[in-house]
DNA sequence: TATAAAATGAACAGATCGGTTCAAAAACGT
DNA sequence: ACGTTTTTGAACCGATCTGTTCATTTTATA
């Protein structure tokens, strides 16, 4: 069995999930689409739900890959350290939202389609969360917040609130909106910064 | 036709899709879900995508009032102004998050299943959209916050960010993650506290 | 080039899809 | 109590659903 042709399988269901949804994309149009009889892709995989799970399981590689890479790309240009990389992911996600194929974040609608959070499905979107928090969270840390863990889970609030709000599309600024919101929040948890401060007073 | 029964259809099937999706959820299987011969549905509505919009018109409703109203009563308990009614907002989603038939956003998930900003139903998320973000701007304004627009997109960003996160399930403190970071936001434009500084500088 | 492995198309299965039809029963307004 | 409106169940339609079968062709390896 040679993996390319599998890999192939994998890539293109991939793109047509992410187009047509999982339940509205049949097998037998899954199939013309990609160019690939039912019955090999049945010979690859069981179930539509195992072909599903290792749909995301790549969408999940190739995300963190290219989200990862790009922060740094982006964040480390001009002496940037890691403040710079998490505000970078703003920037990334606006080159996103910005493609032409973009519709929406997979793991979302995945959870949307298979509520049930035992679901293998659903899942694999739970895991992708986590696999984010891990390197956000590093990142946090090496750019020395305090409250990191909270302020990590604030940037993820942020994150899929500007994929949300670009899915649904009232939105076009939604990345940028996010980045500024990020900017507040690292700032007011710099350590190196004078603590902002939370009650008024007059001048 | 009498009122009531067309309500009672439109507002079981609200709760049907919510728990199991638009297209997992088949006509024959509402039908019986919600004691309506599939008859009525269909002299109701011509098509199901015809009841889907209505559904996700009454979810509309419902949510704005309800969100508002709680943002309202807990806001404004305490001698709480604008502010505290903004705040409040994710408090009421809090509440949401931890109601045992929460399911995520309805909305949401119609815009993953009919991902065609054209359709009627992905329609009904952006207008849904739309409308949180005019009440929601008015407090902002109200509050007397710099760059009101930015602020209120911000905020939705964040209200949406805790719903998404809430509906995949990875973080059980999206509601209150998103607060604070709602509360630096605001502190951050409020025109009656010192503008917080930008850049580092020395103590 | 011989052999094994993989991919193909098309038919098939049983269930379900969205939607329609119709005669009978139930609920309604007057 | 009447006639009208609404609801019902069940059968029915053609299409599509997930998944299987199988004989044939293509592809890879040796």
């Amino acid at each position: 069995m040679r993996p390319s042709k599998r890999e192939e399988l994998i890539e293109k269901s991939l793109f047509v999930f992410d187009q047509k949804g999982f339940h509205a994309t049949g097998m037998d149009l899954l199939s013309s689409e990609i160019n690939m009889s039912k019955t090999s892709i049945y010979n690859h995989f069981r179930t539509k739900e195992d072909l599903i799970v290792e749909v995301l399981r790549l969408q999940d590689e190739q995300f963190r890959n290219w989200l990862f890479r790009r922060m740094y790309d982006l964040g480390t240009a001009n002496q940037g350290g890691p403040r710079e990389q998490l505000l970078a992911m703003f920037d990334a996600l606006s080159e996103w939202f910005e493609h032409e194929n973009f519709n929406g974040c997979l793991f979302l609608k995945a959870s949307g389609e298979y509520s049930d959070p035992a679901h293998p499905i659903h899942q694999q979107a739970i895991e992708h969360a986590e696999m984010l928090e891990i390197h956000i969270l590093a990142l946090v840390k090496k750019a020395s917040l305090r409250l990191p863990e909270m302020v990590t889970r604030q940037l993820l609030v942020l994150k899929d609130g500007a994929v949300s709000t670009a899915q649904v599309g009232h939105n076009k600024s939604a990345a940028k909106d996010a980045k500024y919101a990020a900017q507040s929040l690292i700032d007011a948890h710099d350590t190196s910064k004078r603590k902002p401060v939370q009650t008024s007073f007059a001048f």
